[in-house]
DNA sequence: AACTCGGGGCA
DNA sequence: TGCCCAGAGTT
């Protein structure tokens, strides 16, 4: 890829990702926390719909820390691997409130602690919540940086060293909220809709697609 | 480093 | 129906 395009897409990527109005845009760090631990293997659509419908009852580690496992699997059954996130989030709301006081860490390590709460997640909340700059690869990012040739590596460590490298460490979280939003509604795996991407004019995977 | 886990989505 | 997959946890 030319280098001018991917300046071009640098730029423009950093013009767009300020202010977008994202998926991930909840209203508390703990009601992002549980909605980003229910998105793993889970359409966007169905989380959304479960966290409209749960956030007005439970968006406190306490009210939610109070349901049963039961309640609690009902409430989550249509995303995927309800049992365990349902486990999960319970373990975590009862960490929360004996140990953290109810406010959800700000570092990576931390975060980590939590249960069901691994790297992917903790780098996610760390930085979108507190601005940590950090630039985890999940599979939204990985894909949607090799679509746009910000990245050529083959794994997901490679992927994000390239990024950081062509990132200033300043927009290191907003690139990283905007990546992992754009791969969910927009760059999505599967039928990506590339007419109602921004980057479309400049973005080399378009023409395959298209 | 390799394996396990569980359920959604697709061929 | 059977295979794959994302990410956390375990060995």
């Amino acid at each position: 890829m030319r280098k001018q395009q991917r300046e071009a897409i640098l730029a423009l990527l950093e013009e767009t990702y300020m202010g977008t109005e994202t998926a991930l845009n909840y209203s508390t760090p703990f009601e992002l926390l549980v909605a980003v631990i229910m998105s793993a293997q889970c359409t966007d659509e169905r989380v959304n719909k479960i966290t409209a419908r749960i956030f007005p009852k439970y968006n406190t580690p306490e009210k939610m820390g109070a349901l049963s496992q039961e309640q609690l699997e009902e409430e989550i059954r249509d995303c995927g691997l309800f049992r365990s996130k349902a486990k999960n989030l319970l373990a975590t709301c009862k960490m929360l409130t004996e140990e953290y006081n109810s406010v959800i860490p700000d570092t990576v390590e931390e975060l980590m602690k939590l249960p069901g709460v691994g790297k992917k997640t903790a780098n996610v909340v760390a930085s979108i919540v507190y601005k940590v700059p950090a630039i985890a690869v999940d599979t939204h990012v990985f894909r949607v940086s090799h679509r746009l040739g910000l990245a050529k590596g083959d794994d997901p460590l490679a992927v994000e060293k390239e990024l950081q490298k062509a990132i200033p460490k300043n927009k290191w979280s907003d690139a990283h909220h905007w990546l992992i939003w754009h791969g969910r509604k927009i760059c999505k795996a599967r039928k990506p809709l590339c007419s109602e991407c921004v980057l479309v004019e400049l973005c080399p995977y378009k023409e395959k697609n298209l």
